[in-house]
DNA sequence: AAAGTTTGACTGAACATTCAGTCTAGATTG
DNA sequence: CAATCTAGACTGAATGTTCAGTCAAACTTT
């Protein structure tokens, strides 16, 4: 009944594996989608047998539930991270918008936003996915309104409605990512970044300037 | 090869078949989920035999495909006729965003944004559910396109780039219709119409006041 | 018009496959 | 050696699809 790794010391061993095994899933999922992600599949991304990812998670569920979140934790945490180093609200809310509209991560580079589809379309039957799409959810909004607020006390920011602004806005990035995840010709992630940051821009009262092409990929990101 | 009904007299039975399974299957789809679809259910409802469904789509994932295509043909163009009664430009994009923010269908009241989730989450690797959506994206984003520009015309909006604004209305509205599909409570129906209608009043400059919460299912719709 | 013939709608019973999860026996480690 | 861990083979259930026909209506032929 107890998870199978509670080795107090060094981060067990166990609990290496776990991650191993996440992560397998993680790449199987954004690879064939979540209902097509077979337990030998990730079993063998991870280089053990199917029986070991059972003893790991009991089923196979719960591993692909543990799977996403894990993924949503991570990208959350690697936010505030980000945004930790910038000064200015501005600049936060600009890191923010191109954290959703602008891929950076090497591997699978439209991978993340079709976690998030699945995600979606999980969360009315699964319980546990909806419990992680909320947090995620919620936890990101809550960083929109602080990031204004914060801009509305420094006097960056127009005095806007801080909790409207952020359910629009989050809503404007949801739909964006859709069609970056979709890899509309129309909607490429240049051209949504854009247009998101135009409406943040025009709402707050902060001055910005699209960039011009050449600059875009290196706007103090690494 | 040919399809079962070519009875040229009185729109065949065999097509009233066909429709009847679609039906049906759209049913179950929006209940249990594009995945957990089963051919078995959908006969069921359709009062036939899983035999029979297969006899009119040669495959499941055939039925199920031309399912969701239909719900959206049917979508549209309950749309175009709405529009089509209503005069002035903002009167149109107003019935716009309320078709996708305020449900009216009695039955399964999230069934139709639930199916956008399945049809976005599939997408990705079913090149025939892709198509589906390509097409159904690009009318409704041409349907706000000729809005605008025809409200433009008449100097009820204000001079804004109308494709720019179609790719935002439709990401905004797709955002909204995440969170609607998923109940979210903090993003309900008439939360998500007022924010949307805010943001084009304010961006078309046209005059619009949050109807007060008692006016609101009334708004010349029946 | 009666007898045969074709056609398309439909069915029940198999078939074949795919997988999640189990079992057992062996390896590893403390 | 005892506890933990690992893997390959296996099982049982679910389910998409096939198939060999049945049935009724329309059409042809005599």
């Amino acid at each position: 009944m107890t998870r199978p790794a509670d080795n107090a010391e060094a981060a067990g061993a166990a609990e290496q594996r776990r991650e191993q095994m996440l992560r397998a899933a993680l790449d199987v999922i954004m690879e064939r989608g979540y209902a097509d992600t077979r337990i030998a599949d990730v079993a063998e991304h991870a280089g053990t047998s199917p029986a070991l990812v059972i003893y790991y998670f009991k089923t196979r569920d719960q591993l692909l539930t543990e799977a996403i979140g894990y993924a949503e934790d991570a990208w959350y945490a690697t936010g505030v991270q980000r945004l930790a180093a910038i000064p200015a609200a501005a600049g936060q809310l600009t890191e923010l918008i191109a954290m959703t509209c602008l891929p950076d991560t090497d591997p699978l580079p439209r991978g993340e936003w079709l976690l998030w589809l699945d995600l979606w379309a999980l969360s009315p039957r699964n319980p546990g996915v909806a419990a992680v799409r909320r947090k995620f959810d919620e936890r990101w909004r809550e960083a929109i309104r602080t990031i204004v607020l914060a801009g509305q006390e420094a006097g960056e920011f127009s005095p806007v409605d801080a909790d409207e602004f952020a359910i629009t806005l989050s809503a404007l990035l949801d739909g964006m990512a859709v069609q970056i995840a979709l890899d509309d010709p129309d909607v490429q992630p240049p051209r949504a970044y854009d247009l998101a940051m135009r409406y943040a821009a025009g709402q707050l009262g902060f001055d910005w300037k699209p960039a011009s092409a050449r600059d875009r990929r290196s706007q103090g990101r690494r």
